[in-house]
DNA sequence: TTTTTCAATAATGTCGACATTATTAAATTA
DNA sequence: TAATTTAATAATGTCGACATTATTGAAAAA
């Protein structure tokens, strides 16, 4: 993004959205005003307005005259975000396919077939991967032409970042995985193709959750059994292993 | 609301959304700071964060250097925020009729009662219906079990509030309207006790879909044919003639 | 030892001044 | 006259100082 246009505002708020999504500040962390002042060597004016900004984006919470906190995460949270996402998502997808007309069906068809090469390269590299994914899926739901829908799409997809890294992860290693994975994109493209609505939002459903269980057992190997109340730091560790830049994440 | 815990941000956020939905700063209008802090007598920084925060409500859009406007309203986006609000509410209504239990039960039975016999009185307070009306619809969908969703649908209810009022005057004043509304509220009512999940998503989508046609009706009978592409203060006039305080919207 | 009080410290939140950028109006040129 | 440049004006956006509020820790009391 050029930044050369933005005011500091808009710059410390991509700043600090990459740097709590990267776990630079971590899920419950203090973000103080003066740590933050000299971090990004700038007034207090910009650093309010960003976090004004950051609470809409739920990644922040604050309290008057306490301060303010990144945003914890949770397995509940998790299950909700992808729940809600996976919703949305149907939602789209039915209207797109009531809506959509050629240009529509050729955008899916086009990324579709990006992914499908991509997917059965050699060296997948993850961002690649997930540029081309993203854009398949936003092919799929860019017929419903509602600005609203389109938008809180955008924004559940944004706050279930900082728990997306794990599954892109195992599910680029993992070749039986991916394989799967693949076979519903196919799956999906054709039954959307054939605009056979209902089976078309069960399956966009049940994909977009699939994340949620291999997050979990990811996430709870990795813990010791008796702090399962308690995972916050751990789970950050385990999701943040493969810091990325955000931005390449939409 | 206590406004004493409140920070000043917090204060200006509240009258300056207030002042923007009873159309004090008609939609287009420039928001100058300046004018901003000798109105509500105060400094820059609440009023920019105030302002930050409305554009996340979508009440204010904003461009580098140039400064703060209220975002316009149209046809179309009534149309698509209705369009939105009747998809979700029918999500979180399925999902309530999938998890509810006998408390939300209860609470559905009790505030169909309160609208019921409201509905039904002699001089009806538009304020007081309007209370009633919201929490039978909150009732409604108070068994769904998902954070988000329910603050997706209460955001996309706030973003209707500039268009709610003009259609709200119709329906309390026009005893027919009432009537068939009200037989509505019951059938609902009905068809979500007995658990018939795919009747009672299709009649709350109509159902929160009504009043787009109306408002258009009102609207476009005040305003003059040729003008039709230029609608906004006439419009905004119209749907502001009953100034109320938006806290009680809610 | 535990609890309470109170002073010292540190953080938040607010303000008005100032620097930067956009807009307007006047003056100059074609 | 119309278009362009330039100066004057006005607005936005940023900063650091200051007032207010919360937190901490030591001292006093139970």
């Amino acid at each position: 993004m050029d930044t050369s246009k933005q005011n500091t505002a808009s710059k410390i708020l991509d700043a600090l959205t990459s740097d709590i999504i990267q776990g630079v500040f971590p899920p419950g962390e203090k973000l103080q005003i003066k740590t933050l002042k000299d971090r990004y060597k700038v007034g207090t004016s910009p650093i309010r307005e960003a976090l004004s900004q950051l609470i809409a984006k739920d990644l922040v919470v604050s309290e008057n005259q306490k301060g303010f906190y990144v945003s914890n995460i949770s397995i509940d949270d998790l299950t909700d975000i992808y729940q809600a996402r996976s919703k949305i998502e149907g939602l789209c997808l039915d209207m797109a396919i009531k809506k959509g007309g050629d240009f529509w069906e050729s955008k899916i068809i086009a990324a579709s077939h990006l992914l499908a090469k991509y997917s059965k390269s050699e060296n997948i590299d993850m961002d690649e991967w997930q540029n081309r994914h993203f854009s398949f899926h936003e092919a799929l739901v860019s017929g419903c032409n509602s600005p609203r829908l389109f938008q809180i799409r955008q924004s559940l997809y944004e706050k279930s970042t900082r728990y997306r890294n794990l599954w892109l992860q195992e599910n680029v290693t993992n070749y039986d995985r991916l394989q799967a994975n693949q076979n519903e994109h196919v799956a999906l493209m054709v039954l959307v193709l054939e605009r056979d609505s209902i089976p078309a939002q069960k399956l966009i459903e049940a994909h977009i959750m699939t994340p949620v269980e291999i997050i979990k057992k990811t996430t709870l190997i990795k813990l010791d059994g008796s702090k399962l109340q308690r995972p916050r730091k751990f789970y950050w560790n385990a999701v943040f292993i493969f810091k990325k830049d955000w931005r390449k994440c939409f």
